[in-house]
DNA sequence: TCCGGCTGTGCAATCGATTGCAATAGCCCA
DNA sequence: TGGGCTATTGCAATCGATTGCACAGCCGGA
């Protein structure tokens, strides 16, 4: 008794604040169990029909809102998902990131975005999402050999790659075939006439670098280019001051490569600046083709040839990849692989013109 | 007795899960209210110091970490902030999302970032991060005349709007300078001795596009050029396509404009495509001035001249004012302006070469 | 020696929603 | 007419953390 009339007290000086599933009840004179079953599509078969309906009216009479937090406590599912991506300002990221969040969102969940570097470690903010309960990760940022990686097995939380993947291949991911995207660059520039091939490699502890330079060595290899005239320069950063680096050491080379092929957009514009400098035009003296085919590459000059990645499509299927691992953590991982397209702008142009 | 038994049963149960506070009271031998007070900085000085010290050890050794869902149930504060985007994809975001982020971040806050346009409509999205439990708001979508911002006053949400601001100014925002904006381009135009000058305005419906707009005329008229010389044609989005569209309106004009001022980088860009269709070279017959310098617009041809704004800035400084708000919801609405900069390349050149 | 005050802890209610179990009513069929 | 069913609904525990209140010591001063 005296406990009822706490409650209607406080309730009431509560009153601005929003509705609960017990103002519903009591406006609806049935017990706040009714309610909640008769609002969730789930439960909604316990309730006579005629009351549901009551129920739903007096909901949103009084514009009754589900509190995530208490039912997420309750059911120990919060209906968010993380995302760490290694750097939000980065050209290349907005569309995966757009792909996940719009799948996520049409099934209910919200994304928590993170960009891993500027704050703090990538294991604390790991941390912190686990202490917001999450659902579930999509990681953007792993490196091949990654603790991160171990980290997430061992908390049991279903976690997914997306556009980079695990050396082990031990998690789930949605990532563009890096291999074949490299063969169709330099199957293109090898159409062209092109037999000095240059590869600006990106950061070999990410899968993306190493893959696509182990796609431009076998590639150049099934042309029959010799090694010696495709040399390759490693870089240490997707920048493009990093590209414009590796490209003046290529073309510092005794045999000068007439055609770059760098391991992304980014390396490609730092490609164009190490051109500049030497002094050399593209694509007269020097081909290049990058890869990504991020926004507005289509307005530099000259306008890029680059390798288009399926980068939406990426987004989702991490996604769906990612709700599947939720609903049934026991599946294999599956690795979805996306066909990369070649774009041909006005970097490249046959050899000797 | 009973009750005890049970939940040490259940407790036995879940012990892959994650520790709560009841199982470093249980390791410590105190009652779990001493933990949380241990735990939080504002109530540890209730606490003896060894005992703190002790409960500190005992939920670092047992990876105990704070759920977020019950602190907030019972505090009805989440530590999450919603943003409302126009739309992740487009690259002037990414800088202004970046600031906000980071800063909330370093005060514990996460934020859940979500893309209008895609989902379903603005109302609705407001809402579901309300049932989240959301503590604030950051708008990046806001138009001059919006019903969102009626929306989250009513709901007596602390919010904030960025990038944009609302005809009537209730809200605090963070947005740059814009007539300033328009003042620098407009006069390095006349100081290049042009005296026919065009603008592409944006969506007269959003803040940006309006008060460039009338910047643009403030400028024109104060530097003494006649209203036929300065015309202006609206588009209805910030795009490319649409640019180029107001770009050949204004070149078809009798008196053909010698230089364009665009409402920003996009439509600068479809200003650019106007110009290759008419056969007419940037900057010798006409000069080009952008806004916003977004990413690789030093990259096209001929590099953009354009009006920097303070991107990270402008989301640093939402950041604040919405944890001022929610700090104390009583202050006056701040405006932040921050000042833009003038950013000279390769499209403006003097009139007449 | 007794009392007021101060520290440090424990107790229990509470946030809002969910759900297993119990209870009731109404119904069907033998 | 009675037994067993089913369809609804209520009850109360529970998720994990916070916090007002009560209480137990312990101190110093009168």
């Amino acid at each position: 008794m005296k406990r009822t009339l706490q409650s209607t007290v406080s309730r009431r000086m509560a009153a601005a604040s929003r509705p609960t599933i017990k103002d519903v009840a009591a406006r609806c004179g049935v017990h706040p169990s009714t309610v909640s079953r008769a609002l969730s599509p789930a439960m909604k078969h316990l309730v006579a029909d005629d009351v549901a309906d009551r129920i739903k009216a007096a909901a949103n009479a009084l514009g009754y809102r589900l509190n995530m937090a208490a039912k997420g406590l309750r059911t120990g599912r919060s209906g968010l998902i993380g995302v760490l991506a290694p750097d939000i300002a980065d050209p290349g990221f907005p569309p995966v990131l757009s792909g996940i969040t719009d799948h996520l969102n049409a099934e209910g969940y919200a994304t928590i975005v993170v960009d891993v570097g500027s704050n703090g470690s990538e294991q604390d903010l790991v941390d912190r999402l686990i202490a917001r309960g999450v659902d579930g990760l999509v990681l953007a940022t792993v490196t091949l050999r990654d603790d991160v990686v171990k980290h997430c097995l061992d908390a049991a939380l279903p976690v997914v790659l997306v556009n980079r993947v695990d050396a082990a291949g031990q998690l789930p991911s949605a990532a563009s075939d890096d291999a074949a995207g490299m063969r169709l660059a330099v199957e293109h520039l090898v159409a062209l006439g092109h037999q000095r091939i240059g590869h600006v490699a990106g950061p070999q502890h990410v899968s993306t670098g190493a893959r696509r330079r182990a796609g431009f060595e076998a590639s150049v290899r099934d042309a029959g280019l010799a090694a010696r005239h495709t040399p390759v320069e490693t870089v240490e950063a997707y920048t493009r001051a990093a590209g414009r680096e590796a490209a003046l050491r290529l073309l510092a080379r005794r045999i000068r490569p007439t055609a770059i092929v760098a391991a992304n957009d980014l390396l490609a514009l730092g490609v164009y600046d190490a051109l500049a400098v030497r002094g050399l035009a593209c694509p007269h003296d020097v081909s290049v083709v990058g890869h990504n085919d991020m926004p507005f590459v289509d307005m530099v000059a000259p306008p890029l040839t680059t390798i288009r990645i399926a980068q939406r499509d990426m987004g989702e299927a991490a996604a769906r990849l990612l709700l599947a691992r939720i609903a049934g953590p026991e599946a294999a991982s599956e690795h979805i692989v996306l066909a990369p397209q070649l774009i041909i702008r006005g970097s490249t142009i046959a050899c000797g013109h």
